[in-house]
DNA sequence: CCGGGCGTCAACCGTTCGATTGATTTTCGG
DNA sequence: CCGAAAATCAATCGAACGGTTGACGCCCGG
């Protein structure tokens, strides 16, 4: 494992695959082992053989299959390589799904080059590696006993609260009535510390619970 | 105007800067004049008298000086360069706003480097470019008669109320009645085609009239 | 085995919101 | 100079929302 460490690149920007690429190409034990514009594309390399050490991945892309789900089937191939997230926004909602996805690390991409150059020989050695923010985020969010941590189901009824529908619409959707609806409302209310959909919304993209998109 | 096209790199993301540096250089009548991490950073590299073509700015700066407002100063410089916009996102809350800040040309990261290349040639050429997505959005709202066009006033209430404010704290936020927020929220609506404050906070995020920061 | 979180539902009540109508002032472009 | 759009305010009314209380079954972990 002392050799050289490869590295497979997967963004949907062509942009900053250029820029990792060159990044990677400085490091006199590091080559790129390929470039993948989608999580579907770099799923394909794999099976086709190629085998990196080391698999870096945004996790917004526009189009293709979601860097989490990229994650979940990588880290489910026999003998999988190290999966390092790299994204733009620390408040991002899929840390920790990225991470019970089974991904090594968690970089930013205002990552200063040297971190970032670190955080692929620690992920070689099978290290786990998270940027300062992210890691304060995730310690931020443990250490308050998981208090803004909705549960799956509050989580959904927030996603659609953020779509804009009103209680009967939600009710509707999810087959339930419009009094379990206000029920779970008044819980992320409380676990939010707001006390209004519109301000629900507003924490929850604040917190990271929802993504835009 | 035949030689070498300096151009001024503008992203906070350092990997983008190198991927842009690197696609940059490998065109062989263009050069990289400079990198900055803001656009205060380019400003103060424009007047000590770095003198680019074009300057390949990012809308979205994490904390620095955001992309409109750089944009806006360094047009109003004597002899001012070209400012290429290059975002990540064509449903950008800002499309207008830079191009009315003078903005050259407006590309996608997601472009394919050719793109980016010609984007850059036509720039220093003092011509406008812009990606299909971005020009097909702009001449949508233009062809719907500026429709989704909300007034000022309409967006700074949109705005206040993704951030989770009640009709009243709106007003007192705004120094006018409640009565008042409640008439622009009747246009805002009627403008979105929406019904309730949760839903247009979707629209407006989804048609880029508010960003979700 | 039992407490507790989760998900489901109901009834009540006060408040906020959305819709409507109508009015005044300013500003800007034709 | 006149009309249109923008911004301001008021009053009303029904519907939607938020808070509260109470209840039931499920399942997990101590």
């Amino acid at each position: 494992m002392s050799g050289l460490i490869r590295v497979l690149l997967v963004d949907d920007h062509p942009v900053v695959r250029r820029g990792l690429r060159a990044l990677v190409d400085e490091l006199p034990d590091v080559e790129a082992a390929g470039e993948a514009a989608d999580g579907a594309e770099a799923l394909r390399l794999l099976e086709d053989g190629v085998r990196p050490d080391v698999v870096l991945m945004d996790l917004q892309m526009g189009d293709g299959m979601h860097g989490v789900e990229a994650t979940r089937r990588i880290t489910a191939l026999p003998r999988p390589p190290a999966v390092l997230i790299l994204t733009t926004y620390s408040t991002d909602a899929d840390i920790l799904a990225a991470v019970e996805a089974g991904a090594t690390g968690y970089l930013l991409k205002d990552a200063p080059p040297e971190e970032l150059a670190a955080a692929v020989h620690a992920a070689a050695r099978g290290e786990t590696v998270l940027a300062p923010p992210v890691a304060a985020r995730l310690l931020g969010r443990v250490r308050s006993g998981g208090r803004p941590a909705l549960s799956p189901r509050e989580t959904e009824i927030l996603g659609l609260l953020a779509e804009g529908l009103a209680n009967r619409q939600i009710s509707r959707r999810l087959f339930i009535s419009e009094a379990t609806v206000k029920t779970h409302l008044v819980h992320v209310y409380g676990k939010l510390g707001v006390d209004s959909r519109t301000a629900a919304v507003a924490a929850g993209l604040a917190a990271g619970l929802i993504r835009p998109v």
